[in-house]
DNA sequence: AGTTATTGATGTCTGCACACATCGGTGTCA
DNA sequence: TGACACCGATGTGTGCAGACATCAATAACT
């Protein structure tokens, strides 16, 4: 089912498309897609409707089918993050959601602290001891593992949907971190005491603890990374009229 | 071109799954909904591969198509947003919205005060001296128009195409704040005050003290917008095993 | 209980008619 | 003679109808 043709078309045209190997403003015609990725019409009317969607192209009658510009994408799409993190944008987009993450994390801590169900609350706590356990214990794979969930807590706790839904992106920034060897195998002692204090400020419902906690931690892996992404291009999007 | 069968399809279909009308669970069969909507089996296809994009349904063979819940929408597309909008759930929209806004503005001034180019700087300057003109002359138009500008070179000059792609939907809610009649004819002088030292700030690469006035505009924002939404229901997003 | 056959829905392909933006030719006017 | 407005030819996306392929849920069978 994920390798139906539908499917594989998207894949195809959304890569090319974020790799720049099909330019902004590169003009495609369905017959001439329908000869080069061998399937019929119709499944190239449905992969260009859903590009569409995501904004990467844009249909004209008479002329084709138009790839846009990069500032027409839209940045929170997954399929978008997920071709862009396997493109030369790489290190461009965890950027991004580096600084989206260390935005959203502490408000979301602070709302978690206000609306989380008490069951959620209490497994936090119990997930923060047994990341201090795990790090003291140099097992990488299970502190991963619990970092994911903890955050991934923190952001189902917060009650917004949106925050929430950055729980994917965050999984992958964190197993990207450790697959990469960016991670000490023995966290730092002050991140472990801080994800502890986030999860008690959240159980005993203090927002403003909770907030700072967060954002300690998140300033923390924000100057970690800094240096590893020094000098990816910017993109500006200009402000429409 | 906007109101292709296509188009007027996924609006259709959208709008009816997000006020739930079509609630989660509910199957549907391609052949019921050509007839339904008196369109062709084509249009009926292209529409529910977007929908299916968006997280609204998944089609299983001998199935039907599948009203999927809530916490597997996308909620940061600009459809699935608009239609919430306008649904019953309007409100918890908004909230969710305003608390996405006040996590990233005060980050998007940090960055602006880092990255922004020298021309936006400027701009954002003659933007806030501009609405504390507007605001004290009572100009409610001008003002929304330049409020809406400031708050989107913010975002634009933050050089986060993920903060910059939230100018759409702060516009939106500054709008719908003005046409609702909760901003006063005259704004408070401290909230003037508070844009141009965020303009200020950013105009100097001072990015604490950016962050600082746009973190006081948030919370002075989310002060005043809160018991508009007191007890919307919030959605808890599970977390995956 | 486990295995196989049936069934019914989506997936894929194809030929056709239509709408309409663009381009080039034609004719008019200065 | 040159510039410009008009208008029809052309090509491409949009929408329609029908067919066959595929595959998973269900029923039938051993």
């Amino acid at each position: 089912m994920t390798s139906s043709l539908h499917h594989r078309a998207i894949e195809n045209l959304g890569t090319r498309i974020i790799t720049g190997d099909l330019p902004a403003g590169h003009v495609m015609l369905a017959e001439q897609l329908e000869d080069e990725l061998k399937v019929s019409r119709s499944v190239i009317r449905e992969a260009v409707r859903v590009l569409q969607s995501l904004g990467l192209v844009e249909t004209t009658k008479r002329v084709g089918i138009r790839v846009l510009p990069a500032s027409r994408w839209n940045p929170f799409d997954p399929l978008v993050i997920r071709w862009r993190l396997a493109s030369d944008a790489r290190g461009a987009q965890l950027r991004s959601l580096a600084e989206l993450r260390a935005a959203v994390e502490p408000a979301a801590a602070e709302l978690a602290a206000q609306n989380a169900p008490a069951s959620l609350r209490m497994e936090l706590v119990d997930v923060a001891r047994a990341m201090r356990e795990a790090g003291n214990n140099g097992e990488v794979a299970r502190f991963l593992e619990l970092d994911i969930r903890f955050h991934s807590l923190l952001l189902s706790g917060s009650g917004n949907e949106m925050f929430a839904n950055l729980m994917g992106q965050v999984a992958e920034t964190l197993t990207g971190r450790t697959v990469h060897g960016l991670m000490p195998d023995h966290p730092h002692q002050a991140a472990l005491q801080w994800h502890e204090d986030v999860a008690e400020a959240i159980a005993r419902g203090d927002a403003a603890s909770a907030r700072a906690a967060s954002d300690r931690i998140m300033r923390r892996t924000m100057s970690q990374m800094a240096d590893t992404w020094t000098e990816q291009p910017r993109v500006f999007i200009p402000v429409r009229q």
